[in-house]
DNA sequence: CTAAGTGCAAAAAGTTTGCACTTGG
DNA sequence: CCAAGTGCAAACTTTTTGCACTTAG
């Protein structure tokens, strides 16, 4: 069960560390072939600024929106369009590669939950905090119901709010 | 475990249904309360638009977003103005009666959520059929995650996403 | 080759804000 | 009373589209 402390979700900021860990390495593979697999079989094409964006999103271990993917990108060097970002998010949701994730109140929100490195959040709803954590229960549970209704489980997605510890005093702000 | 299996999210739609069960009354009061002393709390306003905002949301039984809100409370022929709703759900998911939910490429959705009837969602992300889940296991949960955490939790979004049975079958479309 | 994909710029959605007017406490 | 809330219209932000051009298969 991992954990990690992040404070308030880190949105944009080019931060161009393009290292992978070679276990990393093995799973961007995976769900790049996935991802170009899924492509073909809808008589779609695997094209570079697909590849480009694939590549971003399997970095990314938090929450991102497509304007950022597109800043990121561009940040890079890289040229693609702000409208492809846009068409092809929702190519790499179908493909079971990235989830939707929720909004609170902005644009909206999309995660890499593809292979293992798979987990939820605990968001404080006061002051922003987020609280990963990985349960292996919530997973099998998961499977047992989308099988109880003839669904084949692509994705999903499982975020708990409430007050952080810090936050539970000063209640009434 | 109660179910439902709607076809496609009921989007707005002026569905003037205003009676209630004896039984939902109670919740809807207890709800109505709990937001007017949230409000109080805050030194924040009880106002007449926040009431009919209020009673409209307990109403749904599916996802919302603030549009529909807003032209379902005209279509009453209560004047509340598209500001107004948008400045208010906020405070409804602050109290903990309305979370946020997943938006699929459109506008923020959210969902009332306060009292016992609660569920989550397995949505076909071909089709768009949803089903609707309850699972006490899963609750239970959660609750203990969020307590792991030093959490207090106020709600949750839970959805899971895949390919309905029939979808299943005509997978490469 | 030619259907699918891309970039661009324009349009459409969806959401927020400033301001003058109301109103709850 | 007066700080908080509201409506309206304008401003903004985010997402989608049409179209001419490019390119994967």
């Amino acid at each position: 069960m991992g954990v990690t402390v992040l404070d308030k979700v880190p949105r944009s900021g080019h931060s161009s560390y393009m290292r992978l860990s070679v276990n990393k390495q093995g799973e961007v593979q995976q769900a790049t072939s996935r991802f170009a697999a899924v492509l073909r079989a809808h008589g779609q094409r695997w094209t570079g600024e697909r590849e480009s964006i694939m590549a971003l999103v399997c970095q990314r271990t938090g929450p991102f929106t497509a304007d950022e993917i597109a800043d990121d990108l561009n940040g890079r060097g890289l040229a693609v369009s702000r409208s492809t970002v846009y068409r092809t998010l929702p190519l790499l949701v179908e493909a079971g590669l990235v989830s939707p994730r929720v909004a609170s109140g902005e644009e909206h929100h999309f995660e890499y939950t593809f292979g293992s490195s798979h987990h939820d959040h605990l968001v404080c709803q006061r002051c922003g905090k987020i609280v990963e954590f990985q349960f292996e229960a919530f997973e099998m549970l998961q499977e047992a119901v989308a099988a109880k209704y003839g669904f084949e489980l692509v994705g999903h997605v499982h975020e708990l709010f409430g007050l952080c510890e810090a936050c539970r005093g000063q209640k009434s702000s």
